[in-house]
DNA sequence: CCCCAGGCACCTC
DNA sequence: GAGGTGCATGGG
């Protein structure tokens, strides 16, 4: 086994890892003793995901005491952690440069230090075509019951893990089985994603186009509309001003910011974007979706 | 029984 | 291109 320790108190903004991984971005973690999101946890415990940065899949699991983000694995994590997690964002920087108001403020003061992830883009794209009218506990189930049906074990410290699906695995999925997974109407989308995936057509591929041609792109996926397409880019392919409209969004636009409402969704997104700050408003989006989903 | 969940495909016009 | 409709599933 593998581990290691990285000081993230020194970095600018610090870090949270349960509200970075536990607000909605990811689908892609899980808590080591299985409990849902909605139940409460120690700000101590255990996270688990899987990757294949190097090469062969791999189990990560990593917690955060105080200052330290302390992971163990079966390969060298380091460089993975960083990315996936978003370490190398200067939070206090991308504050600087967002707009200031009450719930803006409250939003960042409450889950400060809470970074955007940078899912890898095949688990980010499967993940969120499943969340199409879904809750996130339920969004979090289908993925784990999609990696337990399809994904290669890795055995890891005495347990055996699954790693995510790839792409030529779901493929090869039958849509029959995925409905038997409960995850409904977005069977086929996900098996017929899966088969472009499969083909050669890679969501990666997206970021050799600026913003909103890249949005338009992804939509070439099946079960992929503006709102997932935003997701996939700002929370895997390191795009930080997309705003993803779904239905606390709108809640949001009526509520605080009710001129940035233009109808359909690329004006009304755009508007809010310049509304939250540009360039970084993906982030005072996540700040602002969590705080208010928890609110109460 | 109802309504809703980090919406999308498909059909009109 | 804008605007309606059907869609699976589970929880409150």
């Amino acid at each position: 086994m593998e581990r290691g320790q990285i000081d993230v108190e020194s970095l600018p903004g610090g870090f949270d890892l349960q509200s970075t991984v536990e607000s909605g971005q990811s689908y892609l973690w899980w808590r080591e003793d299985g409990t849902d999101y909605e139940r409460t946890y120690g700000g101590d415990g255990w996270y688990l995901t899987t990757t294949r940065d190097t090469g062969e899949p791999a189990v990560v699991r990593v917690r955060q005491l105080d200052g330290q983000l302390e992971w163990e694995s079966n390969v060298d994590a380091e460089a993975c952690l960083s990315e996936r997690l978003g370490l190398a964002d200067d939070l206090k920087m991308i504050r600087q440069h967002s707009p200031s108001d009450d719930v803006i403020d409250a939003a960042y003061d409450t889950y400060w230090g809470m970074r955007i992830v940078r899912d890898p883009p095949f688990g980010a794209l499967i993940s969120f075509i499943c969340s199409a009218q879904m809750r996130v506990s339920r969004i979090h189930a289908m993925q784990q019951s999609l990696r337990e049906a399809f994904g290669t074990p890795i055995e890891f410290d005495g347990e055996t893990y699954h790693a995510y699906p790839t792409p030529d695995q779901l493929a090869a999925a039958t849509e029959e089985e995925l409905r038997d997974l409960s995850l409904g109407y977005r069977a086929p989308y996900v098996q017929r994603t899966a088969e472009m995936v499969a083909d050669g057509e890679d969501p990666a591929a997206a970021r050799n186009y600026p913003y909103e041609e890249a949005r338009e792109w992804l939509t070439r996926y099946v079960g992929v509309g503006d709102k997932v397409a935003d997701c996939v880019l700002l929370f895997s392919l390191g795009y930080l001003e997309p705003v993803p409209l779904d239905t606390w969004m709108q809640t949001v636009i009526e509520d605080y910011y009710p001129e940035c409402d233009k109808g359909s969704y690329a004006p009304t997104s755009k508007a809010l974007r310049e509304r939250l700050g540009e360039e970084y408003a993906g982030y005072t989006q996540t700040y602002l979706f969590h705080y208010l989903r928890n609110r109460e």
